[in-house]
DNA sequence: TCCATACCTGGGAT
DNA sequence: AATCCCAGGTATG
């Protein structure tokens, strides 16, 4: 949401990820997508992998592309038994839900969904994604190009720990986030050992390559790895509940995961009862409250199901906006949509999508650009990046 | 615990 | 033109 670092081209979204940017464009029918890999940048997969040094030719079967879209978009989940389930549940939930069909939750980076979201705090969304921007052009490793325009990757942690970040980052913008992402670098990389972010991961939706393991019972409250990892990221400078939340749902695969900012806050009290008496303001009891009403109503995927109604309210504040304010249109829909516009307009942006048709097919194959309109090279998975 | 206040920035509203 | 207000919160007293 927000913080996402994809960008729009005509009808076609791209972003660099995991060592190649990829492009996204859908139609009635299919999801497209094209890759281009860098050939210096390329991440480790799986640990037992080619010898270094070693090229292997862009074949179709060599390419992780398509499994790194089926996992980070998340399309295994069946939605309409979700919808199902819930809908039977909650006739809120039935009443709105139905009309957007194909939400997903992202499984972003947990770093990137940690930083994106450090820089949500009384925020919007326009800037937000602004400074993920700078974020990456100044600190984050160049992928490729698309024409002209360069896509850089997620900066790592202890390319942010350096001491002169802070200054630096309140130079480009970042405000008082500038302190955050400087400190909370330095947490993980100096307080933390590595792998320490993603091992509070939710093992049932493990990053790509690695096994499914059982994460336990659910509780009112999540379970227990949810809870920790909560507790856990809250540790962090300028991780409040709300951030730490996101992180957990769209970073870590904790579907439980109920992030109540301002706008679940104003549907929390407006149709779950929220708002009055003992929790006539958004405390941290009210929080978690809203939280656990929540997850006791929806189950495991609370998260999941939040966002839709969360999706569903922009949707209407932003038809009413454009009915009743002429003006620009298009500049209208845009701000008011952000990136959950991806609902409408995009395959991907944000935190959630959604696809009419999880079919995938391919459109291209790696090679040179077809109009020079995206460059592309060899795919080179011997070398590695050193491990950050 | 709960509540109030400050916090960077930039665009839109008054 | 100047000022106020607000935006997907958090830290502090």
């Amino acid at each position: 949401m927000s913080r996402s670092r994809w960008r729009k081209v005509e009808d076609t979204w791209s972003c660099a990820l995991h060592g190649r940017i990829l492009s996204l464009r859908q139609d009635a029918t299919h999801l497209y997508y094209q890759a281009s890999f860098s050939e210096q940048l390329v991440e480790p997969l799986t640990p037992p992998f080619s010898a270094p040094g070693s090229k292997i030719d862009s074949l179709p079967e060599d390419d992780d592309t398509e499994a790194l879209i089926h996992h980070y978009l998340n399309l295994r989940p069946d939605l309409t038994k979700l919808y199902e389930q819930w809908s039977n549940v909650d006739a809120n939930f039935k009443k709105k839900a139905p009309r957007f069909a194909g939400v997903r939750i992202l499984r972003q980076d947990a770093w990137e969904a940690l930083v994106g979201f450090i820089c949500s705090s009384n925020n919007n969304i326009i800037r937000i994604s602004q400074m993920m921007e700078k974020l990456c052009s100044h600190y984050g490793p160049l992928v490729g190009y698309i024409g002209v325009t360069p896509y850089h990757d997620m900066p790592s942690p202890i390319i942010l720990a350096d001491p002169k970040v802070e200054s630096q980052l309140r130079q480009l913008g970042f405000g008082y986030r500038a302190k955050y992402l400087y400190q909370t670098a330095v947490q993980i990389c100096h307080g933390h050992d590595d792998g320490w972010l993603d091992n509070l991961r939710n093992p049932e939706s493990p990053i790509m390559g690695q096994k499914v393991a059982a994460a336990g019972e659910m509780q009112p409250g999540g379970r227990a790895g949810y809870r920790v990892a909560h507790e856990q990221l809250l540790a962090l400078q300028g991780v409040g509940p709300k951030v730490a939340d996101c992180v957990c749902l769209m970073g870590l695969g904790w579907g439980e995961a109920v992030p109540v900012d301002t706008h679940v806050w104003q549907i929390a009290q407006r149709d779950y009862k929220f708002g009055k008496g003992k929790h006539s303001s958004l405390t941290k009891a009210t929080y978690d409250a809203v939280g656990d009403r929540f997850r006791s109503l929806w189950g495991k995927e609370a998260g999941w199901a939040h966002s839709v109604l969360f999706t569903a309210d922009l949707r209407v504040f932003s038809e009413r906006l454009s009915a009743k304010i002429d003006v620009d249109t298009v500049k209208v829909e845009a701000e008011s949509l952000g990136p959950d516009a991806a609902a409408t307009s995009a395959p991907v942006i944000g935190t959630k999508i959604e696809i009419t048709e999880t079919k995938i097919k391919r459109e291209f194959l790696e090679e040179e650009g077809h109009d020079g309109s995206v460059s592309s090279k060899t795919v080179s998975r011997g070398k590695r990046r050193k491990k950050m």
